[in-house]
DNA sequence: AATATTAATCGTAATATTGCAATGAACAAA
DNA sequence: TTTGTTCATTGCAATATTACGATTAATATT
């Protein structure tokens, strides 16, 4: 099929599983990590700085875009990419609860 | 493609994606709450609890191990189940060092 | 031994993802 | 206006993922 069967699941599942869909490709962690590292917004020199090509870059920025973790404002004949830190905030927020749950297991079987 | 060039990103950029990628599927984020919630070891009875069939909830269990994020123990027949602890704790580590990147960005073009 | 139970594996169909060449759109510079 | 620059979009090929029926393997039960 390789469609998943989002309908059974709560709202919640479905949400950490699309934020952490987008974080499960290198090439998007390592634009992420880029616009934290600049801390400001950057113009585009993101094909230079990851090595793939323009088209492959500007297809995991859409994704990023989509779900809100960052914004892009044109500048120009450039665009300008920066996090969106009040998005960032509230989806950390639900990794977090997803991450941090208790894990003091009362039983040893295994 | 559909194939990550995973070798022109660091390992730890790789590792995040590896990790975040087992939880982009929300039948293994559910399966993963529910041997949170359960909070010991469960012997299978995951298929009646999350509405796949039997083989789909196995590879999904075999991902989730092959991670190491779950344990799985031959009981007679069946096989129990429960939360890696130590690695559940590690992959936290390495995922908040990711979602905990600062922040506070000085300049605010966008 | 024959049968039942539980879960892994195999095989396969449907769909998704990744990557890039080619092209297009928008603007800037000459 | 022509040329260059920058980035998005389109189209496509290669590969991955998801889901499940059928089967198998291992152990229990009768």
């Amino acid at each position: 099929m390789g469609l998943a069967k989002s309908e059974i699941f709560t709202d919640k599942q479905n949400k950490i599983a699309l934020f952490a869909k987008v974080f499960g490709h290198p090439a998007r962690v390592a634009i992420l990590e880029h616009l934290f590292k600049i801390n400001a917004c950057i113009c585009g020199d993101l094909v230079n700085e990851i090595g793939l090509a323009q088209p492959t870059i500007s297809q995991h920025l859409k994704e990023l875009k989509q779900l809100g973790l960052i914004k892009g404002t044109i500048d120009g004949t450039s665009v300008c990419y920066c996090i969106n830190k009040e998005n960032w905030i509230a989806m950390k927020n639900v990794m977090n609860t997803f991450l941090n749950q208790d894990i003091t297991v009362k039983g040893d079987c295994c």
